[in-house]
Order: structure tokens, then C-alpha cells, then sequence
RNA sequence: GGUGACGUGGCCAAGUGGUUAAGGCGAGGGUCUGCAAAACCCUUAUUCGGCGGUUCGAAUCCGCCCGUCACCUCCA
């Protein structure tokens, strides 16, 4: 109960940023001060505990560890990338400014195996992967990052870091063109994976180079062998190590010490731990990074219930056996929003075991937000309608103004007090604060969607219960359930219309057909023919794959995905 | 072997010291409907891997045991 869940600081929309003189502009300040944003809790894998939340200043400094584009983009990527979206956005959502950078390590010995593969040049492998990865990534909602970075991009800036390390004695240049970070030069190694010396050599699986000062050394720069892409450096043609990049390109985008640094948890070691090492001996400044934040990994079940207590399930990457987020979504079966929110509905720190049945269940769950969503829509279009139909009639012998409006409440006290939308109200109020609550706590979504699920229940409550005679409460109300709906589910990134089906509109014929069907039909159900209207109905489904609903204000009709 | 995490209903998954253990899917019953679809209502864990302990009180803390997962492999 540590915060008052005060209304949310929301985004300016489209529709209201023309002018703000009012508000203090992005720059440096937030919208609101510093002081009075609500705790947020994090858990920082670090301190293996839950911390306030305080950031550094504005705007939020926030870097995740971005893919190697060496093939079609997984699950587990897909997973990755949603849950630092949603930390993104739940943070703007929150009222805090953030900058957000990714970066693709675009060189790497897997990309030049890809561009084997593929008989391609690996630097066209990479384009082609780094396509995959927006074009999934996209249909899931993951906004781009404010910036995106390429290793190969920051040659210049990756060589100035080691030799400013090799500058300071934090590394040193071996014999053949390669450098090595000192490993014994940064005193606090292993703080973040919890490992000490002991620990890192006795059953670590490290193959000694003798080159190396100590056997936890690990490489800066990678003098080239043949064949291989290089880059002139001082000390002979080459290309970075793995860590390097990371920590440059946080330095040069963001800054010494930022607030967020996200990633897979499989990289907590070596790769942040090297991450570490590397920024605080270039910049004596520490912490490199105030939350560290990791994502479980996504496994693939066992194959075979039979041998299902011999623990076979697999890591993606590691199994060499994935299923890609293309594949998932190519049947047309699984919306993407509901992909996102099967992604999502577990905490993002637990592993999670890829099953198809639940993600199903997540395409029926998120269909039901969505139907909640559209009836709430249609019921308003036709309240509204209603209404304005009621004035005409006042109209003529009144003379204008609000007759209708009046006469509507005279007729229907009980209606125009509003109880029914009171009650909504409050409900609408109730589900925004455990979603917050929720989401305040280390962001668990998985919380989250149940306080949607809640939300939707209390909508469909109202709607099925609304009368013939709407009020302009009802309208009112309407609006704040989809507003109150969209709010949430927008701060987790989660769309509740499908917009690739709905892209895919009919053409004016087919319309056409479709509607005349449908007047057909009302024809005779209206002579109580019901086996003409039946035969109708599924005439619709068959050729059409038009679900039709009979409501109350008509029918109403979708066309299905397959 | 070392490091970190976990074990909650048929499946998935929140909760981590205190009135009735969230939510989704599934299943059963009902309401509405000409029939459907959708929606709504009710039911579905005296119990949280096992055994001990601490406590007025534990799924939640401690110990041991059993089981699972991840990392120590330039895999997110």
C-alpha cells in the first residue's frame, strides 16, 4: 500500500501535442517532479532483491542487449523483446521519460557461418536477419528503440575503449594481435553472477590460451584469421570480442552509468559480468548500471509425454531446434496481440516452457478483452444514435436546446441518475489501480492481465445490461470503459483489435453480398422462417467464414481468420 | 562440482507471515436466445513436492530430503 495510485501521468496524444505551453516540455523534466513519481519496484539480479526504483535523472537510461541476426527471429526473442517493451512503456505510461537503446551485434563468427550458409556475403546475412527481426517484432508491438546500434558501426569508438583500457593497465596485448581484458585488474568480478575466483576456475569450462595472464581473461579484440572480415586497428587487423561492444556502445549513447540494462538471463555470465568489468575500469564510475534486469529463457517442451521425466526440454538456442515467431503467427490462428499476451502472462523473470495449448487458451482469453472491447464500441455508436434520434423527434415543437436530452431523464429517473454507470465507474477505477499495483510491483503482468480480465467482466456486465432507452450517461460511460480498456492494455503493448485481420478488408462486392445475405436473413426471421434463416447463417460461415451474432440492436457479423 | 532460481487445482499461473489461496483455459450446471454465437451466474485446491522446526498463526520464515530449470559453451 505504499503508493496512492494517482491517475496515471498519461502520453500526450497525437491529438494534444499541438500546444502544451502549459507543461514543462520533455527536456529534462519530467512531467511530474521527481519526488512525487510512484515507487516502482525492480528486482536487480545485482542485489537478488526487489529495489525502489530511482532512476539516475531524465529521461530513464535503458539499454538491452539486442540479437545476433544470424537466422529468423524465436520465441525466445520474441519474449525478450516484448517484456523490455513493456518495461519501456509501462515506465512512459508511468510518467517517466526514457531512451531506449538496442543494439545488433552484426559481426560475429555466426553470421559469417550464416552467410556460408546461405552463400551470401555475412554483412547481407545480417540485413537480412536484422528485416526479420522488425518485421516480427513489429507485428507484436515492440516499438522501436530510440536508437539502434551496429558493431559494426562502432569500429572506431570499440578500438578507442580498449586502448583506453590497455591505457590504464586493465589489459594488454598479446602476441599474435589479440588483446585481453585483465580480469585481475578489476578487484569486484563476479559481483553480479555471484561467482569468486574459485568458483570461475575449478569447474569452469574455460580452455586455457596461453597467451592469457589468467584463465579468466577474456578477449577485447580478435585479431582476424583468414577469410575472416577485419578492421585495421593498432594492433594488426582484427575484429571486437564479444562484451566490448556492449560496453561502448552504452558509453557513447548513453552515457557512463545508466538505470536499466536488460538482457537475456543467460547472459548474466560472462557477458555482464565482462560488461561490468570493462565500463567501471574505462570509467571509474560505479555502478555501470543501476538495474539489472533479466528475462527467463523459453524452452521447447519434451517431445514425447512418455519420456517426460527425463527432463528434455531445451533452451531454443541451444536445442538448435526453434520455432520461429513467424512460423507461430503464419496460420493466421494466433492473432499477435495474443501471442504478446501469451508472452507475457507468466512473470518475466521465470523460464518459461513453450506450450501451444496455453497459448491458445491466451487467444481465447485475448478474444474476449477484444469482444468486450468492440460490443462496448458498437453499443455506444448505437446509444448515440439512439439519442440524437429522440431529439429530432423533440425537436420541432421545442425549439432546440437539450429537450431531448431533458425529456429522455424525465421519462427514465432512474436511468438518468446513473446508478448502473456510477457502479461502472468505480469498477473502471478499481481496475486501474490493481493494475497498477500490479505492474508497480517488478512489473507482474501476469497480474496484470487478470486485472483485464476483471476489467472486461465488469464492462460486459454494463453492456448486457443496458435497456432499450439509453441516457447520455450511457454514452459517458461507454467511452470510459473502451478508454479505461485501451489504457491498460495500450501500457503493456497489448492491442485489443487485430489489426492484420482487419487490414485485410473485403472488397465493395463481397461487402455487398455479405450485407444483402444478412438483410435476406432478417427477412425470415422476421416471418419466423426459421429454417431459411438458419440455412442463411451457415451459408455465411461456409463460403463467407462470417460468424454472426443476433443482438438485441441487429445483427452483427465478423469475418474469421484461418 | 560451482553459481542462481523454482516445485501452488486436469493444464497454465499469481500470491511469499494473518479474515473465504487471484486470474486464464478446461470440465459440470444454469440464465439469456427461435436455434446459435457472445455474455452473465454457480460449481470445480480444507490445500500449496515430502518430513521436521520457529510462531498465537506459514503456501509464505528455518533445516533436511526428493524433484525440476538456467548459467559456468560469443545461446535472448
Amino acid at each position: 500500500m505504499a503508493t496512492t495510485p494517482t491517475t496515471p501521468a498519461k502520453k500526450s496524444t497525437k491529438a494534444t501535442t499541438a500546444k502544451q505551453s502549459t507543461q514543462p516540455q520533455e527536456s529534462a523534466a519530467p512531467a511530474t517532479p521527481l519526488a512525487q513519481l510512484p515507487q516502482l519496484r525492480i528486482y536487480n539480479t545485482e542485489t537478488h532483491e526487489e529495489e525502489p526504483f530511482v532512476p539516475l535523472g531524465f529521461p530513464v537510461k535503458m539499454y538491452v542487449c539486442g540479437l545476433t541476426p544470424k537466422n529468423e527471429p524465436h520465441l525466445g526473442h520474441a519474449r525478450l523483446f516484448a517484456v523490455n517493451d513493456t518495461v519501456r512503456r509501462y515506465l512512459e505510461y508511468r510518467g517517466y521519460k526514457t531512451r531506449y537503446i538496442q543494439n545488433f551485434t552484426d559481426i560475429d563468427d555466426k553470421i559469417i557461418a550464416a552467410g556460408l550458409r546461405e552463400g551470401i556475403a555475412p554483412s547481407l546475412a545480417a540485413r537480412r536477419y536484422t528485416e526479420s527481426y522488425f518485421r516480427d517484432m513489429g507485428r507484436i508491438n515492440v516499438q522501436p528503440a530510440d536508437e539502434f546500434t551496429y558493431v559494426t558501426e562502432f569500429i572506431p569508438q570499440i578500438i578507442e575503449v580498449v586502448q583506453g583500457l590497455i591505457d590504464k593497465g586493465h589489459a594488454y596485448v598479446v602476441e599474435g594481435g589479440d588483446v585481453f581484458f585483465s580480469v585481475p585488474s578489476f578487484p569486484a568480478y563476479g559481483r553480479l553472477s555471484g561467482r569468486d575466483e574459485d568458483a570461475m576456475l575449478v569447474g569452469a569450462r574455460i580452455e586455457p590460451d596461453e597467451r592469457k595472464h589468467d584463465p579468466r581473461d577474456f578477449a577485447l579484440w580478435k585479431s582476424a584469421k583468414p577469410g575472416e572480415p577485419w578492421w585495421e586497428s593498432p594492433w594488426g587487423r582484427g575484429r571486437p570480442g564479444w562484451h566490448i561492444e556492449c560496453s561502448t556502445m552504452v558509453l557513447k549513447t548513453l552515457g557512463e552509468q545508466i538505470d536499466i540494462h536488460g538482457g537475456g538471463s543467460d547472459l548474466i555470465f560472462p557477458h555482464h559480468e565482462n560488461e561490468i568489468a570493462q565500463s567501471e575500469s574505462y570509467t571509474d564510475k560505479v555502478p555501470f548500471v543501476r538495474y539489472w534486469l533479466h528475462t527467463g529463457m523459453l524452452s521447447l517442451p519434451t517431445k514425447s509425454e512418455a519420456a517426460a521425466s527425463e527432463s528434455e526440454q531445451q533452451k531454443m538456442a541451444h536445442s538448435g531446434e526453434f520455432i520461429t515467431i513467424r512460423s507461430v503467427l503464419a496460420s493466421g490462428e494466433i492473432p499477435a496481440p495474443a501471442l504478446r499476451a501469451y508472452l507475457l502472462g507468466q512473470h518475466y523473470r521465470a523460464n518459461l516452457v513453450y506450450s501451444e495449448e496455453q497459448l491458445r487458451a491466451t487467444v481465447k482469453r485475448w478474444r474476449a478483452w477484444a469482444e468486450t472491447r468492440a460490443t462496448a464500441l458498437r453499443l455506444r455508436e448505437w446509444a448515440a444514435q439512439r439519442l440524437a434520434d429522440t431529439q429530432d423527434e423533440a425537436a420541432p415543437q421545442a425549439n432546440g436546446k437539450g429537450r431531448g436530452r431533458k425529456r429522455a431523464g424525465a421519462e427514465n429517473p432512474s436511468l438518468a441518475c446513473g446508478e448502473r454507470e456510477n457502479t461502472l465507474r468505480q469498477q473502471l477505477a478499481t481496475a486501474r489501480t490493481d493494475f497498477i499495483a500490479a505492474m508497480d510491483d517488478d512489473f507482474n503482468t501476469s497480474l496484470a492481465l487478470s486485472a483485464l480480465d476483471e476489467l472486461a467482466h465488469r464492462i460486459n456486465d454494463y453492456t448486457s445490461g443496458i435497456g432499450e432507452t439509453p441516457t447520455p450517461a450511457t454514452v459517458k460511460a461507454l467511452d470510459d470503459a473502451v478508454a479505461t480498456l485501451d489504457e491498460l492494455a495500450n501500457a503493456i503493448g497489448i492491442e485489443l483489435v487485430d489489426s492484420e485481420a482487419a487490414g485485410k478488408t473485403l472488397d465493395d462486392a463481397t461487402r455487398a453480398q455479405i450485407e444483402a445475405l444478412i438483410a435476406q436473413r432478417e427477412e425470415a426471421r422476421a416471418r419466423r422462417d426459421w429454417s431459411e434463416a438458419d440455412r442463411i447463417r451457415k451459408a455465411l460461415n461456409d463460403e463467407y467464414r462470417v460468424t454472426l451474432k443476433d443482438t438485441p440492436q441487429g445483427a452483427v457479423w465478423s469475418v474469421r481468420e484461418e
